[in-house]
DNA sequence: TTAGTATATGGAGGCTCCCTCCGTTTATGC
DNA sequence: GCATAAACGGAGGGAGCCTCCATATACTAA
């Protein structure tokens, strides 16, 4: 969530580099994105577009230069947090056990199916089951999983008689169910998770 | 589909009977209701209401005074269909033999989930999972289902070892899946009922 | 440093949608 | 037929999405 570039559209078709954006272009961008997290969290679907503009201080007219539409907002934040949390698995693996790694991770991506089901389903309603963001989506998030689930598989201190699939279904399965609160959601993300420590 | 009446509010409370609407508003109801199903059926969710007026060949007011706000509307649309396919399985079972009985009603049942997909998203996202519609829904179609379904079980006709609400779930979830065409639909739903069939 | 220019800004306003209000019309009971 | 409660219908308020373009600002080349 700390630096974030726009995605540098680098046109596969003519290979001229488009030049960077400018630093207060950049920097309403970055706002824009986090001050839409934000709303988006709080209220839900229905928040208005001149809502964000005036909460990122900023006008509408340079919320629509970036982004030209409604969806290519949400799709942004939506891409910008999983790719967050892929970011995270690469980090937890890197510095923690494989026990630890996993559950972090699992944790964290409780919680981001927890805010984010309003997000999907408005791009899935707009823009269909096959939007090429939820696709990307789908196939990041598959890779995180096997990077740090299946890691403490192969690690031995997770079941192996479970796929990773399963586990992702599972947890996400939970908290994208609307009407349970915060704290219901980490105890069932507990309960998966003392299930699946391999017995010493 | 014929002659709908709306549902005369018998005010629990008061026990004074509404009296019945004047024709003319019987009829420009009934109008609505019938227009409104055709357009959701056409366009999907995002139909204007003022659009279900114009082809209604109705006012704008007059729609509002019948359906205070859009969530009504599509409720009213909603409760009116599955009210007709509870009264549809008590026809067919008071007239087909077990299995006839059994096999329309379920291919009544796949239509309207494919149909009503959309109305059931947009009330659920507005008036939530508790919505009393929905939960009137459940009901209505559970007891429907086991008179046919359930009948035909227990003529002998259909498998035992399988439960009524499992072939419910099935055919609903097949159809209410987007981007199944109505052909892919009736197969499936050819398939399932040969599946159900005790083996002579 | 400065001037010139590509880039970015922001808000007025168009369009559509939901819904309200209220003057006009019409069915119904006497 | 008349009186009147009931119903009609559409103008218009408010809000949301999005466009357009006059204005402002960050870069760059001299």
């Amino acid at each position: 969530m700390s630096t974030t570039t726009r995605p540098t559209a680098t046109d596969e078709v003519t290979e001229q580099a488009t030049r960077p954006l400018r630093a207060d272009a950049q920097r309403n961008y970055d706002k824009l994105i986090a001050t839409a997290r934000t709303v988006v969290t709080e209220q839900g679907s229905d928040t208005s577009l001149e809502e964000i503009a005036r909460r990122a201080g900023v006008g509408i007219g340079t919320l629509y230069r970036h982004f030209p539409n409604r969806l290519a907002l949400l799709e942004a934040i939506y891409r910008e947090d999983v790719d967050g949390l892929a970011a995270l698995a690469d980090r937890l693996v890197a510095t923690e056990s494989p026990w630890d790694a996993m559950a972090h991770w699992v944790e964290a991506f409780s919680a981001y199916a927890a805010t984010k089901r309003v997000l999907f389903h408005e791009i899935m309603e707009v823009a269909g089951r096959e939007a090429e963001v939820l696709s990307h989506s789908r196939k990041v998030i598959v890779a995180a999983a096997d990077l740090t689930i299946g890691g403490a598989q192969r690690a031995g201190v997770v079941r192996n008689d479970i796929q990773v699939n399963d586990i992702t279904r599972l947890v996400g399965g939970c908290t994208m169910m609307p009407g349970a609160d915060a704290e219901q959601q980490r105890r069932m993300v507990r309960l998966v998770l003392d299930g699946l420590r391999v017995s010493p």
